[in-house]
RNA sequence: GCGCCCGUAGCUCAGCUGGAUAGAGCAUCAGGCUUCGAACCUGAGGGUCGGGCGUUCGAAUCGCUCCGGGCGCACCA
């Protein structure tokens, strides 16, 4: 495929020396399947485009394609065998669908970055689930990635939980394992001691509204805490451990995994000699009040960074440097994607702002990729304020909807649990890639946890329904279907398939459009790549999933019109459809249950 | 007030390094299961791409401006 593309290119060149040739991916199969709009080339050459491409469409010749001219648009588009054996080659052969051979490039993605004593909410989904998926594809793309995330474990919401802790649970529950008098749980499953620390935690916020005077009670501890005081530090160490077992149950059941969990603590002994380098640079000075600024108004930014507070402590902008110079060291990154809230573009401006002052090296190396906040209907959620969806009960809702579908219309179903756990999970995380943009998005459940149309589940069901097919033709086509070992972090490994000589049963349009959008599948990868956006692939997905659905009505598989040959291309075509899908969905921490049924190869 | 982001079908959103007739899903309406999974498919209606001006052969896409919404703006993260 990409041969041919090459070719065209090439040719392309050929025809029209000195013009930039860009190939297009024309709006459907029947169109081609590269196109050459001739726009820019009449200008150049004072002709009409639709009369180049005319001149062209004439004069041009690639084996196995026509080459049409479409009013100003020049299309190759391939011979339905050709395009099915190139497809399937591509697809079915010894290279992972769409990947690239590894490189040297080294990729740091920070993501997902809790902060511990609080809960996880559906907020922080979006950037683990994002994270997630640009650490994979990166990889899929060859290049050396690590899995950073920076937890909040340090900073002065420590001072307000010390301050809390002190004031209402030494005495009444020194061991957070029994309810406070004072609160109200919410439901059984968040009687943990991390809910607890939550509850200590809000009612502070709360209390201090009224009464200011606590937010300074909530600062000195941070201080006793910045400055090793034992019974500080005795406390600091149990909520961060009581918070890290519940954090990782969570990644357990999203399928998240981290290469490093350094949190703001683990800088701690490193912001000095970060604080030295500033003041070597001479980039440091006081501002009002005594703080330890950087000031930014020749690099465009008005808000000066804060480097120091005037207690002397550190503030997050203080580790989020040390952080940076420490990755710079240890791993000599090329690119540094920090998945983070919109809220927070401004820091990173001023961070990445601050790093290029200090060393050039960093310009160009840092990326925020931000994403819009998740908002409740009756307004912004607030962790302070106590108004969150916590990420769980969502989660749990999400299943619980799939298993009442799953007793509804297929109720002898085994293993209903595990299959209404994937596709929960595929509804949530599927959701919110296909929205992920900068816009803001309003949390209802009926929107994320939706089951029909451009959905998870809809993607699944297609793989699933694949391999009802696949069984019923036997044994051999489903392990054709099947990964062949335990998959890397990135990658589902397939064996190759040979291509038999023949294809007939493929010219159907519509198997042509699902060899299309098949074909569509590693520019949506590249695409996620280029955008730090996982949107892309999950369109693409769907696009796959629906493709598939117009070809199983259309063509008949396991009894085609009596023909042996017909029915076996049709077949590796639906292996391929199902190997791109399960790899998609992979690729965005999704799993593919084969009869919405339990399969447990990705565990061991 | 200043800065950044966003306004596309009734609703939720794609499309944005300018290019083919502006696309999906949901909802509504009309159809399709004695055959490979109907968690599906086919069709219909539905649009001043927030308004205006500009650049261009060509603007949803780029620039300016106005309106509407979100976020941020020095010791929280």
């Amino acid at each position: 495929m990409e041969r041919v593309k090459a070719n065209f290119k090439a040719s392309l060149e050929l025809a029209l020396p000195g013009q930039e040739i860009l190939l297009e991916r024309p709006k459907g199969a029947d169109m081609g399947d590269f196109a050459f709009p001739c726009f820019r080339a009449a200008k150049a050459l004072g002709k009409n485009p639709a009369q180049i491409a005319q001149e062209l469409a004439a004069s041009l010749q690639i084996e196995g394609a026509e080459i049409l001219a479409t009013g100003p648009y020049l299309n190759l588009k391939l011979h339905p065998q050709v395009r099915a054996r190139l497809l399937l080659e591509a697809v079915l052969g010894p290279v992972p669908f769409g990947s690239a051979p590894a490189h040297a490039e080294t990729v740091l993605v920070e993501y997902s970055s809790p902060n511990i004593a609080k809960l996880f909410t559906i907020g922080h989904l979006r950037s683990t689930m994002i994270g997630h998926t640009l650490a994979q594809v990166n990889r899929y793309l060859g290049c050396q990635v690590q899995r950073l995330n920076h937890l909040g474990d340090w900073g002065t919401q420590f001072g307000t939980l010390l301050a809390a802790y002190k004031r209402w649970a030494e005495q009444q529950n020194p061991r957070l394992d029994q309810d406070f008098e004072w609160s109200e749980e919410t439901a059984e499953k968040h009687r943990t001691p991390l809910f607890r620390l939550f509850q200590l935690y809000v009612r502070f916020h709360q209390e201090e509204e009224s009464q200011p005077e606590m937010r300074d009670e909530a600062r000195s501890w941070f201080k006793r805490l910045e400055g090793g005081d034992a019974e500080a530090r005795r406390l600091w160490t149990w909520f961060r451990q009581v918070s890290l077992a519940e954090f990782q149950r969570i990644y357990d059941r999203l399928g998240v995994a981290f290469d490093a969990m350094d949190g703001e603590a683990f800088y701690e002994d490193k912001l000095n000699s970060a604080i030295e380098q500033m003041r070597n640079a001479g980039i440091l000075e006081e501002g009002e009040g005594g703080a330890q600024i950087v000031r930014l108004e020749d690099m465009g930014i008005q808000t000066p960074s804060i480097m120091l507070k005037a207690d002397g402590t550190s503030i997050y902008a203080t580790r989020d440097l040390a952080a940076a110079l420490y990755r710079q060291k240890t791993y000599g990154f090329d690119r540094c994607l920090y998945v983070v809230g919109s809220d927070q573009v401004l820091h990173f401006q001023q961070l990445f702002a601050v790093l290029a002052k200090l060393d050039p090296w960093f310009k160009g190396r840092l990326t925020h990729t931000p994403f819009g906040m998740i908002k409740l209907p009756e307004g912004k959620m607030s962790t302070r304020k106590g108004n969150v969806v916590f990420l769980e009960d969502v989660l749990d809702e999400a299943v619980t909807r799939v298993l009442a579908v799953i007793e509804e219309k297929n109720p002898e179903l085994p293993h209903k649990e595990a299959v209404a756990e994937m596709l929960g999970m595929g509804a949530v995380v599927f959701f919110d890639a296909m929205n992920d943009r900068v816009k803001p998005i309003t949390f209802t459940w009926d929107r994320v946890i939706a089951l029909d149309g451009d959905t998870g589940p809809y993607v699944q069901y297609a793989h699933a329904r694949i391999l009802s097919v696949l069984r019923k033709a036997g044994a051999t086509w489903v392990d054709k279907a099947r990964p062949t070992a335990t998959p890397d972090a990135a990658i589902v490994p397939y064996s190759c398939e040979a291509i038999p000589p023949s294809l007939l049963g493929l010219e159907d349009p519509a198997a042509q459009t699902l060899l299309f959008e098949l074909a569509g599948l590693p520019d949506a990868i590249r695409s996620v790549q280029r955008e730090n956006m996982a949107t892309a692939l999950a369109r693409q997905l769907v696009a796959i999933a629906k493709a598939f659905s117009g070809f199983y009505t259309n063509c008949p598989i396991l009894w085609a019109e009596n023909s042996p040959e017909v029915r076996d291309s049709r077949l590796l075509l639906c292996v391929a459809t199902a190997r791109a899908l399960r790899q998609g969905l992979f690729l965005m921490g999704i799993k593919a249950p084969e009869e919405m049924w339990w399969e447990n190869w990705w565990q061991t």
